[in-house]
This record gives structure tokens, C-alpha cells and sequence, in this order.
DNA sequence: ATATGACTTGCATACGCATGCAATATGAAC
DNA sequence: GTTCATATTGCATGCGTATGCAAGTCATAT
């Protein structure tokens, strides 16, 4: 089995179509042709090639072809925080997922504190074919347009109206209303809402939806916090001030990860009784909320749905520029655990 | 400010270094020179240059410089499992770190089921610079052979002792004895040990050394259980089964997430007190050991010198094939936290 | 037997940048 | 003024694949 020259460094280098194509004695196109699905090419002249590519190890360069087709087949992702357990969550499917459609993912993790541009200078330089920005802020609005500008690019958990760009998003207000529901058959009444960064669209939706549905169903909202991030202490921080007032019996987390510890200050530090004294709910349904020491109830963002949506659009080429942008919302579903129940 | 030409379809055409330089009246050369550092030209030239390509918004297009200097800049990434929290805490670093020297991520997230090799055909063909594995299993070494043949490799967080390849890990030898040793310093004398994948290098390193430690300090092995996978279910289910011995004091997880769900079983489900009936320790660190309701004693893999390690090596060359390969390891630290403390 | 068309195949070139080599310019030294 | 070394610059070509076009093959229809 012929495999490319190793040359003293140690690197191989990979033979070419066209010596491939020697060796046969055929044209590089029709090397070309036979890794071409669709190609115009004889079915047996194909299968004959790709035995001896196989044999001799041959591999189309991705890197020509991109040259040559101007297409990469990269997809950039825009992720700015792991912290959140959804995060990896989501983009470990959505990386299966274009994989399983032969798109690689590049990755943009980007940091708060340099310039972000520079930071997403790759995403231009090298010609990713669509961006999918999974952020859910650090982004200004200028920023977003010039990273997306001029290429396929999905939004996913955030939605930007004024601009013309592709969202998919969880349903919020379906899922904030079924949350406000839900405290309500339970017999709660007096509830507080706790938001993660307060300017996020996801926030903004989940809390007006809420708050909203809490006046419909003649509830109080006994406190609206703002935690400042979207982390487990501040969910901490959140729950305890709540709770020091002591006039609220459930509380909404804009996210699973506040709402994990909201739970744990509640029981340990306010010495609340979690769902007894106050219920909690949170959104996102992360694997911790199935822990059975948290039991959270919470609202489901479904992955696969929002995944297979992200694929099917790349794929079937809806979110290319030029095409007509749209805001694709995703149903979800309530979870109900043991982090809610009627009230004592 | 003019920009490339939009054409019907949406996409923007960037121009290329030939039209810039056309458009300076200076040669295709000079605007590729002058983005090149340390190539020959004049500075004011070069200033020049770089000056109309700003204007113009003209970027250097990293694929065909791929093509012509067979260099990527990309670094393949691998991995299998993004549930433990390690990974994407450590993936985020490493990420931001290679960004930081110019590297760009392009990641790849394997699946059990289908065939390996096929999931890591990119890595051949899109020519990667390096391979980066932080995977602790799921690759056989056949796979990681082929897979890291003939270019840049290395295994994070695990160690392959035949094959010539590059390794940088948490010295796992250190962190067993530091948490046997510290368990003897608590007074605890019956200890047991939990193993994620029984099989991976870093549970037998840790395993090994904790084992040896114990037996060194005197301390009695009350039980050894293999969890069958690294998650919080499986941290479960081997606490609830040290736990029902009743002869057990001190549990050392092979990792953290193990350790979590070993903390949450053994006070709801076992009844006992952690860390009085029982301490618990864990190793990587991870967010969550620190939150209070875990407390967890822990041994700390530094990700930041791991990150600064492999960083190293990709920059200075050290891990390019000919070049012999090394076995790095890193010292860790152990944090003491409250899931451990003096026998009652 | 010739025409028509459907298929295959090879040729030649484009893709955009990097770089060895030759050409030119600049300045210093004599 | 001349010579030589150094610093810049342009020219021409290579990187490996994709693809429009023309040429070729073959079978069917006329």
C-alpha cells in the first residue's frame, strides 16, 4: 500500500490527483470527476479510480478544492461562554450535525476584554461559507452585521429585529407563560422573576412574556432581580435577596444555571424549604436539572429541534445573503420536577 | 470607502491582492509582502500598502495562502465528550489560546456509533497544522495513529506510552497521593476509590498511585468500583454501593462530576454526612467543586499551564513530526475544600 | 450509410497568494 | 567617477483542484 513520500522531516506529502491520475493513466479532471457526486463521468471509470485512490491513499486537498470552488465547507461558530452547561450542550450537537452534512466547524470563542474584530478576523480571511453565532451578547449590533455581512449566518438563542438576519430561537414567551402556569395551578401567588443579563433578547422575551402572564392571572410579582450574569452565583445572589423580603413563594430563573443556585442559597442560606416554601423553575432543561438534587422544574429548549432547523437551513441554502431572512421559533416543552409543587 | 463588488446573489466578492496593488500601481508581491512579516520591503511601502488595503477593506485570503504555503493555521481539535464540564473549560482556554498565536480551532466532536475515521476524514483532508486530542477514550490507537500520522499531535489528559506521540497531562500520580495523603491526615483510615472508565490512562494513573499511597500510609481499601463513565449518574450509583458496605470513611472519585453525584447520593440517599460519615474528594477542579453546596476537596489540574504548555510546543515546533516526541507533566494543586474533614 | 444526440473524457485555465530569482535602486567606500 | 554590497521590487511560476469547452465514442433513429 503506496502511501505519500516522507520526506526527512517527518511530514508526509500527500500524493496528487494528478499523479493519481498518471498512475491510471487518465486526466486529473476525471480524478476530480470521480470524487464529484453528480459528475459526468462513467460509473465504472469512477469506481476503478476511487479503488486506486483508496489503494494509494489519495485524498482530495480541501484546501485546493476551496481555492478552486470558492467554498469552504467551514462553518464558524461564535460562542463567547462555555460557563453555561448549554452551551457545550448545544454546540456539541450542532457540531454533529453539520458534520453529518460535511460542514466542519471552526470555532470563535471570544473574550471580553480585546477587540472583538480581531478576534473574528478569521471568519473573513478564511471564507467561512455561513456563521452561526451562538452568543448571546457580546456582540454589538455593528459587530454582528460586519462578522455576518455577506455570508449565510443563523442566530441561534438570540433575535435581532431591526437587522436582516436569521434566528432560530426558542419559543420564550411560550415558555415563560407555561412557567407562569404552572406556579399558578400550584396555588402560587406571590411570585419574583430573576433575570441573567437583563439586555438579552432571550431575557427581555422570557421576562415581559412572564410578567405579563402573571398580571393576566392576577398573581403578584414580588420582586424582579437583576443578577448580571448568567451564572450560578449569581442565581445565588438573586435568590437570597428575594427571599431575605420573604414575601414571594416561587421564583422564575431566566436560566437553569441561576436557578441551580437559587435552590442551593434557598435551602442552605435562607433556610427554605425548596419547593415547599418557595418553588423554583428555571429554562433551558441543562443535564443538572435532572440531577434528582435539584429536580428543576424548567422549560425545555429543544436541541435536536433547534439543531436539525440550523442544519436544514445551511443545508437547503435559506439562510444564503440575498435570500429573505426569518425568525424561526422553536416550540419547547415544561418539565415539571420536584423543584415546584403546591403550595404547603 | 469602497468595498468589494456585491454581485446579484448577495455575496460580497472580496478583491484580491492583485487588484489592490493594481489599483497602488505597485506589484501583487509588494501587497502580499507587506503582509507578511519580515518580508522584504520598505517599510513606508509597506505602510502604504496597508494603509489602501484598509480603505479598500482588502484581506489577505487565507486559503489560497494555504494553498501556496501548505500551512492551514488550523488546528484540529478532538473530542468525545463535552458532559463533563472539564472539557468545555478546557476547550474554551485552549481555544483562546491558540487564537491568540494566530491558530485557528476547527473542531471535531466524535461520536461513538459510526465510524471514527470517516468523522475524522477532515483531518486529513482540510491538511490541519496539528491535531489536538482531549479525548480521554473513543479512539483506539490505530485510530489516534492514523488520525496524528505524519503531523503535529497531542494528547491532552492522556498518555499513550508506545506510540511516539506528544502528551501533556496532569501529573494524576501526584494529585492520588496528595488526596491518600490528606485523607490520612484527616484520620480517615478505610478508603475506597471510584473509577469513571476504568480503562482511560488517567483513571489507571490515578488508581495506580492512590492504591499504592494508601497501602504506603497503612489505610485500608474498603472498596474499588468502576462508575462504567465519567458522569454524575455514575458517581451515584458507586457511592450508593460504597455507602451500603457501611465500612467506607473517605471516597476518592477519579474525577469531579463523579465526586458530585457521589456527594448528593450519600447525604439524600445514604443518609450519611458529608464530610463527617464520609469524606470525598475529586480531581479536575471543575466550576461546580466550588460551588458551597459541594465544597469539593479537589485536586486542581491547571488548565492554564496545560494551555500554555501545548500553546508552547505548537509555537516553538516541538511537536511537528521528527521531532522526538515528550511526555509532559504538570503539576497540579490540591484544594481543600469542606467535602472533607477530621473522622467525627 | 448518415445524422442526431447522449455520454465521457481530456485540455487548458482559473482560483489568490507565496516566493525564488533577476533586476533595479540606493548608498557607502575607494 | 567607479565599484560593490545591501535593500527593494517585480516577474514568473507553483500550490492542487474544478470546470467550460471541445473532442471523442457509441448507439439509436432516419
Amino acid at each position: 500500500m503506496a502511501r505519500g513520500v516522507v520526506s526527512s522531516d517527518g511530514k508526509r506529502k500527500p500524493i496528487t490527483a494528478r499523479e493519481l491520475a498518471r498512475m491510471i493513466g487518465v486526466s486529473q479532471s476525471a480524478v476530480s470527476r470521480a470524487f464529484t457526486p453528480g459528475a459526468s463521468i462513467a460509473p465504472e471509470l469512477r469506481e476503478k479510480i476511487l479503488k486506486f485512490a483508496d489503494e494509494q491513499d489519495y485524498h482530495p486537498n480541501a484546501i485546493a478544492s476551496m481555492l478552486s470552488k470558492s467554498r469552504t465547507n467551514i462553518v464558524g461558530i461564535v460562542v463567547s461562554d462555555m460557563s453555561n452547561p448549554f452551551y457545550p450542550a448545544l454546540i456539541q450537537k450542532l457540531s454533529q450535525g453539520l458534520q453529518r452534512i460535511g460542514l466542519q466547524s471552526l470555532l470563535f470563542n471570544i473574550t471580553k476584554g480585546s477587540n472583538i474584530e480581531e478576534q473574528l478576523s478569521a471568519l473573513r480571511r478564511y471564507n467561512v461559507d455561513a456563521v452561526i453565532v451562538i452568543s448571546a451578547t457580546m456582540l454589538s449590533g455593528a459587530t454582528l452585521h460586519w462578522a455576518t455581512e455577506g455570508r449565510a449566518a443563523i442566530l441561534i438563542n438570540r433575535v435581532v429585529e431591526d437587522a436582516d438576519i436569521n434566528c432560530v430561537c426558542c419559543d420564550n414567551v411560550e415558555g415563560a407563560r407555561a412557567i407562569a402556569d404552572h406556579f399558578h395551578a400550584l396555588g402560587r401567588r406571590r411570585v419574583a422573576y430573576v433575570s441573567g443579563l437583563s439586555h438579552t433578547t432571550t431575557n427581555l422575551e422570557r421576562q415581559n412574556a412572564f410578567i405579563t402572564r402573571v398580571a393576566e392571572l392576577g398573581m403578584t410579582l414580588t420582586g424582579r432581580v437583576d443578577g448580571g450574569e448568567y451564572s450560578y452565583e449569581a442565581g445565588r445572589r438573586a435568590a437570597l435577596e428575594i427571599a431575605s423580603k420573604g414575601n414571594t413563594d416561587a421564583i422564575f430563573f431566566a436560566n437553569d444555571i441561576l436557578a441551580v443556585g437559587g435552590i442551593d442559597a434557598l435551602r442552605e442560606d435562607s433556610g427554605k424549604r425548596v419547593p415547599e416554601d418557595i418553588s423554583v423553575a428555571g429554562f433551558d432543561d441543562i443535564p443538572m436539572a435532572a440531577w434528582p438534587h435539584y429536580a428543576l422544574t424548567t422549560f425545555r429548549q429543544p436541541l435536536d429541534e433547534i439543531v436539525t432547523v440550523v442544519v436544514g437551513m445551511l443545508e437547503d441554502g435559506s439562510c444564503q445573503p440575498g435570500q429573505p431572512s426569518s425568525v424561526k421559533r422553536i416550540s419547547g416543552g415544561l418539565i415539571v420536577r420536584q423543584s415546584t409543587g403546591p403550595l404547603a
